[in-house]
DNA sequence: GGTGAAAACTAGTCGGC
DNA sequence: GCCGACTAGTTTTCACC
């Protein structure tokens, strides 16, 4: 079912597209020596097999007061837990991505707030279910 | 000098771009009760005043191949390392974010790899400036 | 799988409100 | 600050190779 082949050229024009998404079809095929109609197709085919999700924009949270970023290490606290923290995971705004890692602790997530206070209350909704560890960025380097 | 207000339907074009960044500004005007223009001029603005930094794709790394994804704390082991570091940071493909942090570690990073064998090839090249510590991802909830 | 030309649609610019 | 009309550029869809 699945033996579509992806070639160095698909890899080069994904590679354009994570960069600037804006990018012509025409523009991207003068890269890889191609038309646009060629691109397009190609474009479409990374989509089908799922390669391409979706498109969308880098944004600068800092910009709009969500000024505190912090890496959170979570050890639940207790098997039924789970669930509770999956259902809070998605209802939460303030958790940016969340994994469920082996190694230390149950699951590590990126949390962005506007200050400390809030960063305060929203660990405090954690402690229903779990013990944390919590670094906060200085620094955003890539 | 940054007195540009950014209102309330702002962060809904925002949203809506961020979900699909290749609507158009005529759908998006009808979400919002605007014309495809208005929504332009505003689009604009955010670009800017630095709120959308740019366009890009989600992709599927797993159906490139890139199955192993890691978290790292990065303790490095002396002073001059970092700015060492930071080049290897810039330099690395297999890096796919990376923090200054304060709290556990000095830095903190999300790795991409293809395999176990991959990984442990670029913690023999991280090895030289720092100690780590790692988790490996199971399930990426969100 | 790629190209070339026409059709449909989109984003940018203008004056006007 | 937003709208309507126009222009330029883009994506899409063909038949053809």
């Amino acid at each position: 079912m699945n033996d579509v082949t992806i070639d160095a050229v698909d890899l080069d024009i994904l590679q354009l597209l994570i960069e600037d998404a804006n990018r012509s079809h025409k523009e991207i095929g003068q890269s890889v020596h191609l038309t646009g109609q060629a691109v397009g197709a190609r474009v479409r085919k990374l989509q089908d097999i799922g390669v391409i999700e979706g498109y969308t924009v880098r944004w600068n949270p800092e910009k709009l007061g969500q000024a505190v970023q912090a890496l959170v290490t979570v050890f639940l606290t207790s098997h039924t837990a789970h669930q509770r923290f999956r259902a809070f995971v998605d209802s939460s705004d303030e958790i940016v991505e969340a994994h469920r890692v082996s190694g230390e602790g149950c699951y590590w997530m990126r949390i962005r707030v506007g200050s400390p206070s809030a960063l305060s209350a929203f660990l405090e909704q954690l402690l229903e279910f779990a013990n944390y560890k919590v670094s906060l960025t200085i620094d955003q380097v890539k």
